[in-house]
DNA sequence: TATGAATGAGGTTTCATTCAT
DNA sequence: GATGAATGAAACCTCATTCAT
């Protein structure tokens, strides 16, 4: 009997549901197809999730946490770090989250594949995994640019160094063409990193300079 | 007669398919209701387009035609212009392709909606639509780093000044949350075209002078 | 070829599904199984009736029309007529409905199973098949026991009257204990009928006695 | 713990069970569901009555014992009271089953819901609670009509009297378009007996002059 | 005595596509 | 050049029932 074989019915459901959802969207998994690779009977998913949605769900919240536990938003730097190394954790969190092959990086894929979704609960992703990473962008950002920077200001400059790190993750099918391979090593991502950290600065500093 | 009447069939089915196509992906925008929507009979599209693919090919194409004609990658804008000009030109046409209600805005929320679609005619779109404006930045990208600068970190700040831009493209469900509104005023646009041209141009100094 | 299978599709369905919802109800009678007597392709019913009710609604619609148009309410006797007249012609139209084993007899069955059913269109049918009958009885009624008669009387009569009826349809599956044998002949259903008149024209003389 | 828990499960099952047959019918209540409102396991069905069907039975003999010694048959008067007070206490009895929103009325709602399916155990329900009650008018019109009667004409005359009382089950669904309000008060209930045992003295002294 | 996870059969509906006209 | 009736495959969901514990 395999470890596959052994884990209750609910968490084979869920596993293959988090992987098909991944791959292929909310309306392309079918349930049947989840249940299969589940080795679970077809009725599993009305029975431990109510309907496909509420596996959905789930699968969010399952992705959610692992994702969370294995890069925190923060990147386990300390908030007496430069502001450069502050940017540097957030984008290599980030990155981490979005090039994983792993369990770890369903999250970033379920949300690259389902950003466009009528079915997501957007809702409470953005409240619990999105806006809780902006927040954390606007505290470095302020630190650069002082407490007096207005708001709308602040709102862009989050979006600029967000929207760095966001990228690589909406540009998934280019990414062959656009990076020549479809791995990254270890170095290559932190390579992207320390580029995003650096070049926001520079873009903060500008800034902080056009509002003197 | 109506001027809508007097189109033909095929112009009609293919309007509709825009239309639809944007606002629900291709999965959940249907044949039959293409085709009620264009006035047409239900076997239209596979008599004009021979399946609902050709039809999704075409109207990529036919919005495609639409926005770069309206909104060319180069924002008009002279070679000769300042960097951060041109920067700024680049930022304001795509903004204006994401954020257009008419149908100039369709190609940008096809992109949006079936970035994550398996159906995607993907070599193609990004041969056509895609690449063309990254090389466009690229261009600028070294008139401001030098001829000099390594193909990596011209990549990097490629995608650094693009990611800003394409950002507002795929945040679209947070849209409101984010920005606290749903349309842009023309001026609201420009600021932030002028914001990421500006953030840009710091970001590339940094890393031109982190080069030296 | 046979007459059954020259006929559109339509047609062959919507028979069918008469027949079947009024010996199976609506919930018993499935859609497969529908379309299978009809020697039609499952997709039908969505095709041509949207959904299991919109054929539901149709059924009624054509089973209202068939057996109106056989038996028409007032039996077809003018207004002249007697008053016990007037009320064995209503009785006998209706136990006509009742007991037909024709296709006239299908809305006094589907009447008979749904009246209990959370999907029957209750409005509708009251509205043009139930409580037009029902002033036509409270006319004869009138005419027996004069115009100043009060409403809660005139009430009371004429469920009196209609429930002698309507017992026959409500107590089918009851039918062969109570009347020992399952069909009736012509001359049966006349001396019910007659029947019903007389112990009518009594009742409304006691009650007319009584008001005085 | 209050008295709701202490109950057996078998006994919080069948309650749950009468009511919600009686609410919604045999199909549409689910087994899921009753067990849910008993507070206790979906197998209890399964494991205290065999099957839904078996369960089915029970809460025909449940609702049935109830409501015949709330309402016995003969409506508690004494053979030696006038005809017309016979009929009055019959339908009177009768009137109440139908009307009563207690448990008491749970017998006659499931006649009405359930008489068209085809899961009824017939038989049985018949034997012992509806052809007892029309002996008991039997007796009546005899005593009327004479015993000479033939057995046709008695037939018939039961059929009068038991219609008219029947009617205002099986009209549920149209009683506030009928009577113009949900619930009787005991004078409305009582006026309705009166009516129907004076109608049906007169019904009954019409046919018997006519027999002469 | 009782549980609850799990199942299988069967229901309705959707939808892209076809084909005779 | 165009139609629309008809189809087949496949999707999701429901629910009574079972069985190991």
């Amino acid at each position: 009997m395999t470890e596959e074989i052994k884990q209750t019915t609910r968490a084979r459901v869920l596993e293959a549901a988090c992987r098909l959802f991944a791959e292929k969207g909310f309306r392309d998994a079918t349930v049947a197809e989840i249940c299969d690779a589940a080795n679970a009977n077809i009725a599993s998913v009305n029975y431990h999730f109510g309907d496909k949605e509420g596996l959905y769900d789930e699968v969010w919240r399952h992705a959610f946490a692992i994702t969370t536990s294995a890069y925190p938003a923060n990147g386990g730097v300390s908030e007496n770090a430069t502001e450069e190394d502050l940017l540097y954790a957030f984008a290599s969190a980030l990155l981490h989250r979005i090039f994983s092959e792993e369990e770890t990086g369903l999250f970033a894929k379920l949300l690259y594949r389902e950003m466009a979704s009528p079915t997501l609960a957007l809702e409470k992703i953005a409240e619990e995994a999105i806006f809780p990473q902006t927040r954390l962008v606007g505290q470095t950002v302020k630190k650069v640019l002082g407490d007096t920077v207005d708001d709308q200001t602040l709102v862009l400059c989050k979006h600029s160094i967000i929207g760095q790190c966001a990228f690589y993750n909406f540009s998934r099918p280019l990414r062959t063409r656009i990076m020549g391979k479809e791995a990254l090593t270890e170095q290559e991502l932190d390579r992207i990193a320390r580029h995003i950290a650096r070049f926001s600065m520079g873009g903060l500093r500008e800034i902080m300079n056009g509002e003197l």
